[in-house]
RNA sequence: GCCUUUGUAGCUCAGUCGGUAGAGCAGUGGACUGAAAAUCCACGUGUCGUUGGUUCGAUUCCGACCGAAGGCA
């Protein structure tokens, strides 16, 4: 017998912006719809980062079941999407097993479509050694340079790279030293095989993004007298690479080390934090399959979540 | 009360030796395939405090007034 269409996973995805709410709706739709969560969260995933990354607390979670958060050491420099992505099917596959619905749910657009788009990375190699060597030359001769070279390999990429954007150029001059194919062809070549989910796509946003920004401030003001500066204090010691990119960590670093006052390393990071959320929103802007919930049109978050319910099964998913 | 400095974009300020003005930040839009909470790109009209005067022409020079900061009493 043929596979059938109907032997998909159904996938409910849960995206938006930081601040806007995400953790508490998938939560609530994991209750109602006897669901587990799969974060989708590229900060999450590291252990001991609790505060500055919003981790759901325990008693926000629940009896239910989350995957992929707390389970990377700050100081592992190496977790990659690839990663990510094959740990994330792997879940939604074992939830799915179990006859339970799982829901993918977090900011990080580039773990989400990796995930739903099935985004498959394994001839894109990666090679520490080339990374240094284009690095070292990258110094040498400019970005322009650099451009130059990636536009004798591959032309349709270099046309759509800024040379100030030399991580992108040099990371697909890297791939094509070590594959002999273009990034342009790679990228064409790790999408031919669709997804097997059904999906439903919820994204959460607000009519007015003064009010997304508020709730930035407000969060931020929470999360240090939950104790953050504690938590960067402590962190600080021991984080490498990707971890250290966290927002919530690099801003109060400057007051931890006497240069800056508090309130101008909060304000720093409150800024830092509405721009992060405007550039997912762009991310996310873009996927047609998402169906929008603005949640500052709701008057409490039981109609919101309603409203996303019956999206749901609208949707025909389940 | 007097003196000095000052009033230009949401904020901080630059500037026009008189021909109606521009940076940074903020904000907005966009890109994104093995570090993505990262990285990168694009977008700058505002009664130049108000009001008189000089001038072909004033945001620019002069006067008055209003506001701000500092100093002297």
């Amino acid at each position: 017998m043929m596979i059938e269409q109907s032997n998909k996973i159904p996938l409910l995805v849960v995206v938006g912006p930081t601040a806007s709410g995400k953790t508490g709706l998938a939560i609530e739709l994991a209750r109602s719809l006897n669901g587990e969560v799969v974060s989708a969260d590229s900060m999450q995933i590291y252990k001991r980062m609790e505060i500055g990354t919003a981790k759901p607390t325990a008693d926000e979670m629940g009896d239910i079941s989350h995957h992929l958060i707390d389970f990377v050491e700050p100081d592992d420099a190496a977790f990659s999407v690839a990663d990510y992505a094959r740990l994330a099917r792997t879940a939604i596959a074992e939830i799915s097993a179990r006859s339970k619905l799982p829901i993918l749910s977090g900011g990080t657009g580039l773990y989400v479509n990796a995930v739903i788009d099935n985004i498959d990375y394994t001839d894109i190699a990666s090679d520490e050694k080339v990374r240094q060597q284009l690095n070292a030359l990258a110094q040498e001769k400019g970005n322009e340079h650099m451009l130059a070279l990636l536009a004798e390999a591959d032309p349709a990429l270099a046309a759509t790279l800024h040379p100030n954007n030399l991580g992108r150029i040099l990371r697909a001059l890297e791939v094509y030293r070590l594959t002999g194919i273009t990034m342009s062809e790679h990228q064409r070549r790790s999408r031919l095989v669709p997804a097997q989910y059904d999906l439903c796509m919820l994204g959460l946003n607000f009519s007015d993004r003064a009010h997304l920004y508020e709730r930035i401030n407000r969060r931020v003001d929470l999360m240090i007298k939950a104790g953050l500066l504690d938590e960067a204090q402590e962190i600080s010691k021991s984080y490498g690479g990707t971890a250290r990119q966290a927002i919530g960590y690099k801003e109060l670093q400057p007051y931890l080390d006497g240069e800056l006052p508090l309130e101008v390393c909060i304000d720093n990071l409150k800024q830092a934090t509405r721009h992060y959320a405007k550039r997912q929103l762009t991310w996310f802007r873009r996927d047609e399959r998402i169906h929008w919930i603005l949640a500052d049109t709701f008057e409490n978050a039981k109609d919101l979540v309603l409203a996303a319910q019956n999206i749901v099964h609208n949707s025909g998913i389940l």
